[in-house]
DNA sequence: AGGTTAATAT
DNA sequence: GATATTAACC
């Protein structure tokens, strides 16, 4: 554990041990997916029963515990009290329930904090408080508590008479009082910074809106705005992508193929996934839909973009595209080619897409190619998808499976490179839908007056509606009230996700899906 | 000071 | 070998 100064100069502890745990396979992977978000170290479990194991075995330590409540082995309010007796470990429940009786019992139980599903970053960026003040009378307890008076306490020393960097390491090394010095540096590791997509992603939107002769590593720090990143950090990373970069245009200029192709679709970097060539066909005859489940050949993420390729070139493409632009087929699409979509109920989006970005607690998703949809201003999608092409197959069921669960599923096709996944606040889906859904047979949008708020009503996404392509619109104008009203996350997605859906389908070996 | 580059460590 | 950290240079 250590603390760094973000550029507000505020501390941050990174890689606080943090164990997770939720019975919920997807919910416990999103919520590792926050926790490192905020960079802390992250052991996840779904068995409360090996939570407590891992607890008890004192191999590794914790500085904090998060669980969820529900659970059907061990109820999140007894793990609560075992631990809270056993150990002197904060922990904080999570749970997407908030009834007022369970917070209050979770906090008489000892809970030290009680987070509503699903998680928003910034609460996790604040729970390391809780260690703080639980071991603030005895700091020695707990290394970040240590870490973070020490650094209290060396600032002040900088600052009362500028001693020098020696001074300041060796007061951080040794201690104020040297009673304890091997308990603290016992359990003190540097943890090797990783560039996570997420973080990725966030660095090429800081180039990309800086442009080449501002990207400089302290002004690319301040506009990713990510607690506890250091300037050295983003120094190393974008020596590393200037020499991708270097390497790409060597290459370009070899093949004298023009303009190197460096945006996040092609770049190599971290594993991001970088689109295949391969134009193998399909017979014909067969809708790609129905060949994915029960395809032993699907072993690969290769596989599944090729298979994701092909299935954008047949015809329900051509009935999305109607829907666009609010003018609903008039005849139904000819389902009898093609065969029911199989169940991957399994496949939830944040299993799926880690580096969403969780913006107004539950989401509304809205999902196409690039040119569908989202850059229309009316956002039909979200009702007018057939349902051999989605998941819940109207805007009812998406909201009841909002409303339940906070996620939606979606069948893999619309994962892989060229597919935009938009998310819009809980409120103004809801609004969306609203205006447009929840009227049976009046389903033209074009003589809907949909009455968006007046930030999705950009001109220049309303320009570029009826247009053929469009182009994906970076910067989109935020709702003035929300930390990020309308996020976009497209084509970055790596081997091991791509993976791991094949893995999700595959799940259902002892009930294959039917074809 | 901080951007850049090179050396070193993991 | 790749990539993160640290040092050194400008």
């Amino acid at each position: 554990m250590r603390l760094k100064e973000n550029n507000h100069g505020d501390q941050f502890p990174v890689g606080m041990r943090v164990l997770a745990i939720d019975a919920n396979f997807v919910c416990l992977k999103y919520l590792v997916t926050v926790l490192q978000q905020c960079r802390y170290k992250v052991t996840a479990t779904t068995d409360a029963e090996e939570a407590l194991q891992i607890l008890r075995n004192k191999n590794e330590e914790f500085d904090i515990v998060i669980t969820d409540v529900v659970r059907e082995d061990i109820d999140g309010f007894k793990l609560l009290q075992i631990i809270s007796l056993e150990m002197d470990i904060p922990v904080v429940m999570v749970s997407a329930n908030d009834d007022v009786s369970n917070i209050m019992r979770s906090i008489k139980h000892g809970a030290r904090d009680y987070l509503l599903k699903p998680v928003r970053l910034q609460e996790m960026m604040n729970i390391w408080q809780h260690v703080i003040r639980k071991n603030l009378d005895n700091p020695e307890k707990s290394s970040i508590t240590k870490e973070i008076i020490d650094q209290k306490t060396s600032t002040l020393k900088r600052t009362r008479n500028q001693s020098t960097k020696e001074e300041d390491e060796s007061t951080k090394e040794e201690g104020e009082t040297n009673t304890h010095p091997d308990i603290a540096s016992s359990s003190r590791k540097k943890s090797r910074m990783t560039w996570t997509q997420e973080l990725h992603e966030k660095f090429l939107d800081a180039i990309q809106e800086l442009g080449n002769e501002e990207a400089v590593p302290n002004t690319i720090l301040k506009i990713m705005n990510v607690p506890g990143l250091t300037r050295e950090n983003v120094a190393s990373h974008l020596q590393k992508y200037r020499n991708i970069l270097k390497k790409q245009k060597a290459t370009m200029n070899q093949q004298k193929n023009g303009e190197p192709n460096l945006n996040r679709n092609s770049t190599n970097m971290h594993g991001c996934y970088t689109a295949y060539q391969s134009t193998s066909a399909l017979p014909s005859n067969i809708h790609p839909v129905n060949l994915v489940p029960n395809s032993e050949e699907l072993a690969s993420s290769k596989q599944l973009y090729q298979y994701y390729m092909q299935s954008r070139q047949y015809p329900m493409e051509q009935g999305m595209h109607n829907h666009v632009y609010g003018n609903p087929p008039s005849t139904p699409l000819p389902t009898e080619n093609y065969l029911p979509v199989p169940d991957f109920k399994l496949l939830k989006f944040p299993s799926v897409f880690p580096g969403i970005k969780v913006v107004d607690g539950c989401l509304g998703i809205s999902s196409g190619p690039s040119n569908t949809p989202p850059f229309s201003p009316s956002i039909p999608d979200v009702c007018y998808i057939p349902s051999t092409q989605m998941l819940g197959d109207n805007a009812s069921t998406q909201i009841d499976a909002i409303s339940q669960h906070g996620l939606v599923a979606w069948p893999p096709q619309y994962f892989g490179p060229g597919t935009s996944l938009y998310i819009l606040s809980l409120e103004h889906w809801q609004h969306a839908v609203k205006n447009f859904a929840n009227e049976p047979g009046d389903t033209n949008c074009e003589r809907k007056n949909i009455d968006l708020p007046d930030y999705m009503q950009d001109p220049n996404l309303t320009d570029l509606k009826g247009k053929g392509k469009v182009k994906a619109v970076q910067n989109f104008p935020e709702h003035p009230h929300m930390e990020s009203g309308f996020h976009q996350y497209r084509n970055s997605l790596t081997d091991d996700e791509l993976t791991m859906m094949v893995k999700e389908v595959k799940f259902n070996d002892d009930d294959p899906p039917k074809l």
